[in-house]
This record gives structure tokens, sequence and C-alpha cells, in this order.
DNA sequence: AAGTCGCTCAACCGCTCATTG
DNA sequence: ACAATGAGCGGTTGAGCGACT
């Protein structure tokens, strides 16, 4: 009846990890893979439990953890799939292989929900406080649409990040020890049996394909704002995480994002915002080599005054397309809310015209 | 110098789901 | 089919640390 218990309750020790402890982890890992986490604590000689063992493997001791600073990058991501997804961390970890769901979620509970709140967005619901959005072009097919693409989206990423882990998986079977067992799902999130050699082996994570979407119409529509900016443009409409910068110039973002007090321009920031910067460059040429035309062009005539207008705009308009919700209040208390609007609906146009949905 | 406060993040807890016999 | 067990997930806690008073 059931299987062979392996536990022994008491004697454990508890709290943080001694560098003693972390070396035996590690030396049994590195040596025989961790097969059964209920049984390895015993095995390696430790005084814990396989939970918090395999605890501390995957969020402290795997190999392939990448520590420090989140790149621009990885909190866009980190934000869109939030958006998506909810506080579902191990399918949001996926699409960050480096990452631990322990450090995501502490992140955005730290970091990203915080500066979230500081301009007006429920970090929950992706949603401006207070204010409401109108769907895509305000017509219900083109959010029924997005709607539809957002449950499928979802399916599929559940799909999606179940082929993440099988592929890694096999993988990891190169140098399955006898005795293996999987778990529940996620062995190879767990990251069972990884050493440097198979790590390197693993295949880079696939994006999400909306996020493809999103990011490059994004790049897109912000480098147009960008050349308009250049022009003498407008005035801009608020920053996000000092993404929403559209020119070639770090120093107008930043100046914006300050002037509008949404967020403290500090050392990091700056950096972010020169990464993003040569990402941008970087993809501008490559569009510019694809179509062998300047996409900055394309949305010139109606990007006029559009240059920080912000993802977090149009990620709320997502959200408020996926959850069917059609705020429609139609009187904006304001310009820059306008102008928000205008540009999602631009925005949601584009999406919605590149099919394949 | 001592106390307080706020922040970060490693670790734990409780629940759910998958697996096993 | 069922119960027992393993493992993963997400929420929460609290130790450690620096900034501030």
């Amino acid at each position: 009846m059931g299987r062979t218990p392996c536990c022994y309750a008491d004697g454990m020790n508890r709290g943080p990890w001694t560098p003693e402890e972390d070396q035996k982890l590690l030396a049994y890992i590195q040596q025989y893979g961790c097969g059964s986490w209920r049984c390895l604590p015993r095995k390696a000689g430790l005084q814990r439990c396989g939970k918090s063992c395999r605890l501390r493997w995957n969020n402290y001791l795997r190999p392939d953890i990448k520590r420090g600073e989140f790149s621009l990058l990885e909190d866009r991501t980190i934000i869109q799939l939030h958006a998506l997804l909810g506080n579902r961390w191990s399918a949001i970890a996926t699409h960050l292989p480096k990452r631990t769901e322990n450090e995501i979620r502490n992140y955005w509970n730290t970091h990203l929900k915080k500066r979230l709140a500081m301009m007006g967005i429920d970090p929950v619901t992706h949603k401006p406080k207070g204010t409401v959005l109108e769907s895509a072009n305000g017509d219900p097919k083109n959010a029924s649409n997005l709607s539809h693409m957002a449950q499928w989206e979802s399916t599929r990423l559940e799909a999606e990040e179940r082929l993440v882990r099988e592929s890694q998986l096999c993988y990891q079977l190169y140098d399955l020890p006898p005795g293996f067992s999987s778990g529940r799902s996620s062995a190879a999130a767990s990251g069972m049996l990884l050493n440097q050699t198979t790590t390197s082996k693993l295949a880079p994570p696939r994006c999400l394909d909306v996020l493809k979407v999103w990011q490059s119409v994004m790049l897109e529509s912000m480098l147009a704002a960008g050349n308009d900016r250049h022009g003498g443009g407008g005035d801009s409409a608020g920053s996000f995480f000092g993404l929403g910068m559209g020119g070639n110039s770090c120093d107008i973002a930043s100046d914006q994002a300050s002037a509008l007090g949404f967020l403290e321009i500090n050392a990091r920031d700056q950096k972010y915002l020169n990464e993003f910067s040569e990402i941008s460059t970087m993809q501008l040429h490559k569009m510019n080599l694809a179509t062998g035309h300047n996409v900055g062009d394309h949305h010139q005539h109606h990007h006029a005054d559009g240059v920080f207008n912000n993802m977090g705009n149009h990620m709320l308009s997502a959200n408020s397309l996926i959850t069917g919700s059609n705020a429609g209040s139609g009187s904006s208390s304001n310009a820059v809310e306008e102008r928000a609007r205008n540009e999602d609906n631009y925005y949601w146009h584009d999406i919605i015209n590149m099919g394949d949905y």
C-alpha cells in the first residue's frame, strides 16, 4: 500500500544552511544525482528533510542559476508573463531558465510590484488604479479575439512548459543514475542531475509568441515615436520603468521619467536605459535589413507625440481585453489618458492584424 | 553608540497533484 | 479504485543588514 516510507522526522536541522551542509549536498548530487529527495539527506549524511534539500538545491546550489540584478529584458518578461499568468511563478520561471521561482517571486514582491503601484497600476490586475481604459478600438470583436488569444496562449504556455521540461529531461537522461524516479512534473525544473556539462547542452528557452509580437510592436512604435521626438514631437505620457523611451537618447528618457515622478532614475535604471537603447538599435538594424526600409517610418502618421507612452498602458489594455472587461468610460479625465487610449488602439490594431491567431 | 525601521531574500509551511503499490 | 507517499508550487515568515534618528 503506497510507497515505502523513508522519512525520519526527528533531529533535523532547520534554518540557514551551513557551508558544510551545502558542500555535502553539492558533492552528493554531483556524484549521484538527486533521485529521491526523501532519501537523499540520509544518503548524503545531512540532518535535513528532503524538502529542505530540494529547496536549497533549486534556489541556491544549482550550477545553472544566474544571480545578481535582473536585466531590463528579464523585468519586461516577468511583467508581461505576470500579466498573462498571474502568480504562476513556476510557469514564469520556465521562461527565465536561469532564475529560480523563489528569486522571481521575491523580485516581483520587492521591486516590480512596488514600481507598478508607484505608477498607479494595480500589480494584481495590471490595470490602472481608479482609471479604466477602452479595449482595442472599442470594438467588441477585437476584444473577443484577444480574449480568445489570451486563453489560447495560456493553454499553449502550459504545453510549452511541459515540452521545455521534457526536453531538458532528455538532456539530463545522459547522466541519469540508477534509481531515478521522476516527480510530479518538473524533474528538469528542479535541476535534477544537472551539472555544468548538461547545463550547457540545454536548448535556449522558447519565448512566448505573444511576447515576441508585443515586444516587436512595442519596439517599432517606440522607435517611430523616437524619430518623432527628435523631430520636435510632443511631450510624454509617462514612462514604464524607463523603458518607454523612444528616441536614441537615454538622457531624454531619464529626464522625462524623473520629471514625471514615476520613478527615480538611479544608476541601475540608467543601465537599463543604456541596455535597451543598444537592443533597440540592433533590432532596428535587423528590421531595416529585413524590410529594406526604415521601420521607424511605419508609425509616423499616428505616433506624432507618443514618445514615452508606455508598455504599461499596452499591458493594461491587454489585460482588460484578456479579462473581457471593457472599460469604455469614453470620457478621459486628461489628455494623457486620451493619448494612452489612442496608442493602445493602434497597438492592438497592429497585433490583431498580424494574423495567425 | 544605541535603538528603530524598512528592505531583502533564504527558508519554511501548507496545500495540491502525481505516483506508487 | 484507493490510500499512502513524494514532489512541486505559491504564500508567508523572519534573520540579517543597512539607513536613519
